[in-house]
Parts: C-alpha cells; structure tokens; sequence
RNA sequence: GGGGCUGUGGGGUAACUUGGCUAUCCUUGUAGCUUCGGGAGCUAUAGAUUCCGGUUCAAAUCCGGGCAGCCCCA
C-alpha cells in the first residue's frame, strides 16, 4: 500500500495490520485498544506524566459523569458541546431528576471541587492533571486515533492568583510540550486560534497542529488561558495578602490519543509502521536463523543477546517462532520496531550480530563484545534522525501564497488584516480552515489575501483532518 | 435533520437478479513432519449466512421491523 497515493486508505489499513486497533467493537468511534497499541500510548503517557510531575503538577483523577447543572453554569462552553455530549438520563428503571453527562472534557467536573479546595493565595498556584477517557458524539466519519467518539485523553487544570501568572503557567506548558514531543519525534506548529474558533469558555486558544502527508494539518492539542470566564460561573475564590476575595485565573492544556494517530500518519512508510524507538513497546526483535545442526546453538546466542540487552534497560523481543525469518521481517517492519538483530551461524562465526535499521532500512554487523553500546548508539541515531526527517517534512509542506489563485496541496501561509470577515470570506474561498497566527510572532510584511491592507501577520490554513 | 446503500467463518469474498443439492474461493487459526540469511511445502483439522418476525413444501436469497456500518445532501 502506497502512503503517498492515498494516505486514508493507507492509514486504515497500517492500523489494521500493525494491530494497533479493533475496530470491531460494535458502537461506532469506540475502538479497542490491543496489547500493541496500548503499550505505545502508555509510553506516550509516561513521557506527560514524567514532565507534569516534575514541573510540580498532581495527577488526580475526576468522575466519569457531570450534573447537568454544573455543565450548564458557562454559557460558550455548553453551546460548545451540547450536540456532541452523551447524556445518562436513567439510571435502572427510573429517570434521573438531574441528568448526567459523559464528560467530553472536564472543566465542569473539576471547577466545583477547586471551588471547594481554593481558599487562600496559599493554595496557589493549583496545579493538577488527569489522563482519563472522555466521550463527544462525534457525526463525522470516524478513524481510529483521529476522530473517535471514546477519546483517551490527557488534561492539565490549573489556577492562579492573577493573568500575569497563568501566562507564566501557558509558557511553561510549551516547554513542556517541547520535551513531550521529543522523544515522540513529532514537529508542530503553535498557532493562536482565531476568536470564532478558539475554545468555548477561553480567553485564547493556541492549538497544536502538525501535517500529514496529503497537505493536510492534524490538530495534536492544545493550551488555553482561561482568565476568569470559568472561575466566576464556579466560583472559584481565593483571599488575597489584603484579605481580598478575588477570581483565580486558569489555564488548561489537553491532548489525546491522536498522538498515536500522528505517529502513525507522520513516520510510516509503505511496509508499515515506523516507530520512534522512545515508544515503540519492542525497540528491538531478534530473528534467529536457524538451520539443520545448529538450533541449539543459535537459539543460546539469541538468548544471550536478549538478556544482555534486556539487562541494559532495552525493551526487547526475541522472535522464536516456528515461521520462516522471511516472514518474521514482515511482520516486525509493519509493525514498525526500530531495529532487527538477526543471528545465525555466520554472525557467531564471525563474533558479529546482523543489524536492520526500520527508517532507513541500512543494514550492517555489530561486534558481539561492543553490542550493548552500539545497539544503543544505532537507536539514539534513529530517534535523532526521525526527529529531523520529520521537521523537514514539515517545514516543507507549508507553502507561503500571496493569492488565491492556485492553491497548493499544503499547509499555506498569507497575510491576514486579522478581521473576522476576512477570515471567513478566505475559508469560504478556499474551504481551507484558517488554524490561526503564530503564537511566536513571525516577521512577515505584505498584503491582506482578502482585502489587501497592510499587514504585518501572516496567518496558516489548510485542509483539516 | 433528509435521502441512498450494505450486513455470509478471525479478515476479504462467491452464490442473491430468477428461493431448491454438502454455502465458493483466498487468507488466517490449530496439530504434525520436512524446512529456515526476505512472505516455505505437504497432510490433517477448526470456523459463517446480523437479530426478531412473516411468506413458502423449501429462505443467505423475497417481505416487515430492530441493531450495526458505509455514502451523499443540509
């Protein structure tokens, strides 16, 4: 199967083969997360928890089922999600008085409790997060990762004494997001969402977008800087040095399990998967060869190899079954592990192990006596060079246009008086969704795309997965 | 919200128009033997007509409804 040709049917039929999925549960948008899939997106949670843990932030973790009277108390957020919440309205065989909803994200499950816990400026900064599963009706057609209806998902929600330091919060979070995404070899573009477009309840919105490989942007996450909208309909109240009661200023940042979509979609190839060696659940697979006279043989390297690496902390699977190396190749490129150790009777001739890179398909010999160091260096280059194909590819698919004319199968770039109506009018022309301006000011001089006035902004668009 | 289409072993399918014999083929699973440096061969074996109801001597096939999925339009 071809990425390049069509990259949805591609897409599909990777996550099929590579087991990452079951997409035979019988409610639409609901997957079931196998052994393989769940082990990459637990790696990928390590990697949050490991940074939101050191920057002094607490996990928790809130109920599944929000009142309906909590929900409704911010007025944007529940016009936000109401056509795509689910709702409990009967529990056995009587209706609720109050009904429950399946949380689609959980401001208003948590904001009455932080009303409760936030008394004093002493109690500030609150700094708390949770990776649960949230729910959104989703009408759109459905894709496992990208736009599902049960959403594996990662929120942090915090409080502070005034703006100034939710900003601080908001900055903090993409230092965050920049060692997250690190080891995930994921570039991505910071983009302050348009005002029509940002979250229900936000003061701004910077959404999280990377490319995949048909021009088109897939949003990743995203950090929002609430300022008091929130705090005032929950009362959310704290008493400052003067003894002031005043608002806490919040700040959220979320991403889900379209992470693991991205992964997928930026660095597969046509044989398959191909995983950064930081989350793929086996980085290496040994493939013994066999032959007539020499099983035992090769079968004890292959377990000496494996403890060896096992012993360096490597996360290793040793391929004993009874099918031809051929196919074990196949099976292990779909899958996507980063390099493959073949042993046989020349490499133990030779005092060698037999390697295969899986991005770049070199292939080469290790010394027996040097393996653990090599093996390790072979895997910090792959990560290293993932990571830059990656951002080539990136900046490569973003295109800077000056009129509407012909427009690329990309990530364009343009310049944007910054009004609302134009910014309609070029969604409308395009059928691009205009993803915003850069959250880091870019220079850029040049003409409106719509009306022509002076502008010192350029704004992104593109077609959205 | 409106309209159209589909449902056959784990996956992909044939048979459906015009009702009829043991439901086809590929793949996968299991067991054994021979194999093993890029998808092995042979043998044996397992596995399906979405659910409920109707028509009929007879239903995968025709009719009604449910459930699930896909597509198009708004």
């Amino acid at each position: 199967m071809k990425k390049e040709d069509n990259f949805s049917e591609w897409y599909n039929e990777i996550v099929e083969l590579a087991n990452l999925t079951d997409k035979r549960y019988p409610i639409k948008g609901m997957n079931v997360w196998t052994p393989y899939g769940w082990k990459i997106m637990l790696h990928i949670d390590s990697y949050i928890r490991k940074e939101f843990d050191a920057t002094g932030h607490d996990e928790v973790c809130f109920p599944l089922l929000i009142p309906e009277t909590e929900f409704q108390k911010e007025k944007d957020h529940i016009k936000g999600f109401d056509t795509e919440v689910y709702w409990v309205t009967q529990a056995g065989a009587n209706p609720l008085d109050i009904r429950l909803l399946l949380r689609p994200t959980s401001e208003t499950a948590m904001y009455p409790i932080f009303a409760l816990w936030v008394r004093s400026h002493t109690d500030l900064p609150l700094k708390t997060y949770q990776i649960v599963n949230t729910f959104r009706y989703e009408t759109k057609m459905t894709r496992a990762f990208i736009r599902v209806r049960e959403i594996h998902f990662f929120e942090s929600h915090t409080c502070h004494v005034d703006e100034a330091d939710a900003q601080r919060q908001v900055e903090e979070n993409f230092a965050i997001l920049e060692k997250v995404m690190k080891p995930l070899c994921l570039p991505y573009l910071l983009l302050k969402r348009t005002d029509w477009d940002k979250f229900p309840g936000a003061y701004y919105t910077v959404g999280i977008d990377t490319n995949l490989p048909d021009g088109r942007s897939l949003q990743l996450g995203s950090i929002h800087h609430y300022r008091e909208n929130f705090s005032r309909p929950f009362d959310i109240k704290y008493e400052d040095l003067q003894g002031d009661l005043k608002y806490v200023h919040q700040t959220t940042f979320g991403m889900s399990e379209r992470l693991v979509g991205a992964i997928v979609g930026v660095h597969g190839d046509d044989k398959g998967l191909v995983l950064p060696p930081e989350v793929a659940p086996y980085q290496i697979v040994i493939v013994p060869i066999l032959a007539k006279g020499i099983v035992e043989e090769v079968t004890l390297q292959a377990r000496e190899v494996k403890d060896e690496l096992a012993t360096a902390g490597l996360r290793i699977k040793l391929d004993d079954r009874d099918v031809r190396p051929g196919s074990k190749f196949y099976d292990w490129e779909i899958k996507g592990v980063p390099l493959r150790l073949e042993i046989g009777s020349r490499d133990i001739k030779q005092g060698v192990v037999t390697y295969a890179r899986r991005d770049s398909g070199e292939k080469g010999t290790v010394k027996r006596t040097d393996l653990v160091r090599k093996v390790t260096d072979i895997l910090r280059s792959i990560s290293d060079d993932l990571n830059e194909k990656a951002n080539k590819n990136l900046a490569d698919s973003i295109e800077t246009i000056e009129n509407l004319d012909t427009l690329p199968n990309k990530i364009v770039r343009f310049g944007w008086c910054g009004s609302e109506d134009c910014g309609h009018e070029f969604e409308n022309r395009t059928e691009l969704k205009l993803l915003g301006t850069p959250y880091v000011k870019e220079s850029f001089r040049g003409d409106c795309i719509i009306c022509g006035a002076d502008t010192d902004t350029a704004a992104y668009a593109a077609k959205a997965m």
